[in-house]
DNA sequence: CTATAAATGGAATTGGTGTTTCATATTCTG
DNA sequence: CAGAATATGAAACACCAATTCCATTTATAG
């Protein structure tokens, strides 16, 4: 028994112990480990602030395996146990700890200057996250919640967005989709929007996004769901917006500039919440025929 | 006896969340302390790091003191123990950019009393945040360089996304048309992703984007670019992304999951500024037949 | 200077953690 | 297809950490 164990444990002598060495020793074992295992190296890899910080229940529970997987990774690695195995994600994240100051002065420097190409990467954080902290700001409760309601009663939710966003409206019809709520992507292919929405009536929701230069056949659809008895859930940007005054639930979105682009994180997200929102919401209600 | 702690304990009622309120409230109460507190507090403040990673044996040694004057501390600021105050500064360290730690945790304090369905959109703008504070960290400058520079050179940039990340190769082909870059988007209209991929070759580039549960037609696509000799962007969510190995330049995402869904926040912006940093060095760069 | 309250140190306790074990399932191999 | 070897899941275990308790010391008020 005891030689057996002796073994074993010198198929690994050198644990590494820095996590740059860590992560290419795991990348390179990956595709000879068991399933479970490899599925812990994934997981450890993609989540090393995890790793480092939680316990191994948790992380356990997060990357869906059993706390003994878990240790026997760490144990195939060479390391005693899994504490040891955390000692290399801890260590990591004390010594990236300087650098981050390093590049918030570099992003804060370059914001002015000229654009080197990660730069503009940092840029357009900064600007997503602007619109971020300001969503809540602007959509104001009772909006969301009167948005919600009307979306969680719908016999149909139909979906539009055209052009710039149109991603905004594949995300919300992909959403619905998974939370088991009849939809319809009005999508526009084949030029046929019409026959598509040629269904909308009383009890149907339109939830129509549109933003400045507003697509006209957006507004031409809105302008039908309205005419023949469905509700209208509006994403748009301004009051002004020709279907700000049709909608019965109105969701105003600023997002912040960067150039000639918007960026579409906040509006994305208020999507996100909204499907989500109502998708709760209607389990809550009693199921109507 | 009874009351007296009850008194105590209503002393403190709102233990601070982020560790910037935690560090001007304990510099506040500072002269305040008894001797030994003060004493912890001195150390805490100034090893913050440690504070996060050590046991409360270890720290209390560092400190010079016992192991329950650390727990006292905790207490006396309102915390229920020491763990509490330690997830503080956990946390700091997770979310290592100051400046926006302050904004989320401004977010969960809104989002901490009601639980209506306006208190859904605040945890998802929370969890976008968070992935947008780790994009730059996850995205190393070198591997954002290497996919501006073949996007830039490419001669027609054929982008694909299925399912979950289809919104966003939705929105590069937009942005991508807008900026004048030749490029086909493979949205796999009438199943006909292979003639619409048909014409990938040298000097063409792939870009594609595939999160877990990696879509098939995504990996099949990708592996006919590369032996077609086109080269391969790929932006996905591992290293162990079956896209990972065969692509020239790769860009690893982290989003922060929100229940069974997934943000699109980072990957948008990710998107954004590579479209645009290769529009930007394609102009800078000479004309080529 | 005494009496009272607060603060402190150190040990006992409790809860939760990492680890181990073993039965079961799965995958190889002849 | 049978049998062996390996991998996996679930629960039991042992240990250590955080917390609590209480005796002792130190500060404060009368």
């Amino acid at each position: 028994m005891t030689s057996t164990e002796t073994d074993q444990e010198t198929l690994a002598p050198h644990p590494p112990r820095s996590f740059e060495a860590l992560r290419s020793h795991v990348i390179e074992r990956h595709a000879a480990l068991p399933k479970r295992l490899a599925q812990v190296a994934k997981f450890a890899l993609d989540h090393p602030d995890e790793m480092a910080l939680n316990t191994v229940a948790e992380l356990a529970a997060a990357a869906g395996v059993q706390p003994s997987a878990m240790v026997r990774f760490a144990q195939t690695l060479g390391y005693s146990g899994f504490s040891e195995l955390q000692g290399v994600f801890r260590s990591r994240l004390r010594d990236r700890w300087p650098d981050y100051q390093e590049r918030l002065t570099k992003v804060q420097d370059e914001t002015g200057g000229s654009a080197d190409s990660s730069s503009v990467l940092a840029r357009f954080v900064e600007t997503s996250m602007r619109s971020l902290v300001h969503l809540p700001e602007t959509i104001s409760g009772e909006a969301f919640e009167a948005a919600v309601t009307l979306l969680a009663r719908a016999r149909t939710i139909y979906v539009l967005g055209q052009r710039r966003v149109f991603p905004v409206a594949a995300y919300l019809s992909y959403m619905l989709g998974k939370l088991e709520m009849r939809h319809m992507l009005l999508d526009n292919a084949g030029s046929m929007i019409d026959i598509q929405a040629g269904g909308m009536g009383p009890g149907d929701v339109l939830l129509a996004v549109t933003f400045t230069p507003y697509t006209p056949v957006t507004v031409d659809i809105a302008n039908q769901a309205t005419a023949r008895g469905a509700k209208l859930v509006a994403i748009t940007d301004s009051v002004f917006s020709p279907i700000a005054g049709l909608a019965h639930a109105r969701l105003e979105v600023v997002e912040s500039d960067f150039g000639a682009f918007r960026c579409l994180s906040a509006t994305i997200t208020l999507a996100m919440g909204l499907a989500i929102a109502s998708a709760e919401r209607r389990r809550a209600l009693p199921p109507s025929a």
